[in-house]
DNA sequence: TGTATATTGTTAAAAATTTCACTATGCACC
DNA sequence: GGTGCATAGTGAAATTTTTAACAATATACA
């Protein structure tokens, strides 16, 4: 029997969990109903060990000889990662990539639903994008307050990153996912995630001319 | 003295020099001179004997009693990385991601230039964003062949990711970053790299839960 | 020129993560 | 019901990554 594990959980392994429900969803549309861990891990790149590892410290849920059916599979995963609730969210920074974010179905699809939009810009407050008003970022803190918003998301330019936290912060945000290539500071108790593409082009192009260094040897 | 060592490189050394690199851009227009790794680590938010070590991968930087001279140190790693030349790249599909980051000018900055844009809608050939022209994805091999491409980004649906990566492939690409939520394959000599803000999301709503069950306890 | 101080580069230890190997168990078929 | 096969769960081993500790050395100043 599985007893719950006070363990922390590497994030590495949060990251893999939302890879495995994505790849299991994919196979419960070709109306795949088993799965064994040697092929999901085929699927998604890792090793079958990983995957069994990664679920067991959420518990047991596959059948010895037989795999883990799929759907079941993929709710038990949501439900450990709290995927099956969804989560407001204030977005603050309207620039491009904001904008796209504000369009980007799949988050809501997923759960995060923006509920509203902070900028400084005057030429942009007023204008409505998916359905969401721009506001003066000065209203940030008690809209965030007043809507229970739990998630911010910082997509200002990097100077202004900071300051876009501070708000998010004296708004009572629990965590925040800052795409502004600049580091930022929050108390002990906000959760802060960093997101920026250009590393992971970084991590290709440097990569590739690893391979080909490798290949001259 | 310091000899060339043929170690792996850690992927996560990789993204950490490249925040490395933007904290010391923003430590140079305060107009800092030197730093020590024990402050660059601060505001990094790492360890310093991490940096130490990260840098060691690629030789002797800093002067000891000193630290490291911020501009020298740039240079650097920007060098180690491959950040000192520029990359040109392509992308497959122009939906509102697509478009985001045609028009996101860091990536420009960063020397990943978007040399072409591709889409299977006939609706969006011909189209322009930021100067480029939205081709049909048939023209793809040829066009990245033609023109050098290295680097592919795809920012397709999940379900055509595979077929822009094939393309791709064809067009005897190099490396490329995969925005699609679905793992794709490719040959062993093309490095691959996903990308996917909502796994991040996911973290920080996971970790947003596990803090608060843990003030429970 | 010598001494104190600061801070790197590097080796060793610790911690975390991944992979392996094996045990346990469920199912299918005789 | 028993036997063989497939595959999950799990503890240990291997590997990787991070952190700590310290030796080397540059600077400042007496």
């Amino acid at each position: 029997m599985h007893l719950q594990k006070y363990e922390r959980i590497p994030r590495a392994t949060i990251a893999r969990l939302a890879v495995y429900v994505q790849e299991l969803e994919v196979m419960e549309q070709q109306g795949i109903k088993v799965i064994s861990s040697e092929k999901l891990a085929w699927s998604c790149g890792v090793n079958p060990s990983q995957i069994r590892k990664d679920l067991a410290y959420f518990g047991e849920f596959g059948v010895r000889g037989v795999g883990y059916y799929v759907y079941e599979l993929r709710e038990a995963i949501k439900q450990s990662l709290g995927m099956d609730r969804t989560w407001n969210v204030v977005m603050v920074g309207v620039g491009n990539l904001g904008r796209a974010l504000l369009r980007h179905h799949l988050l809501r699809k997923r759960g995060f639903v923006i509920v509203a939009a902070f900028d400084c810009d005057p030429f942009k407050i007023g204008e409505e994008i998916a359905g969401i008003e721009v506001q003066c970022t000065s209203k940030l803190p008690q809209s965030t307050i007043d809507m229970g918003v739990e998630i911010g998301i910082i997509t200002t330019p990097p100077e202004r990153a900071q300051r876009a936290a501070n708000y998010l912060i004296e708004g009572g945000i629990k965590g925040i996912v800052n795409f502004a290539p600049s580091r930022i500071t929050a108390p002990e108790n906000v959760v802060v995630e960093y997101v920026d593409f250009i590393h992971n082009l970084f991590s290709v192009a440097f990569n590739i001319t690893q391979h080909q260094i490798k290949g001259l040897l």
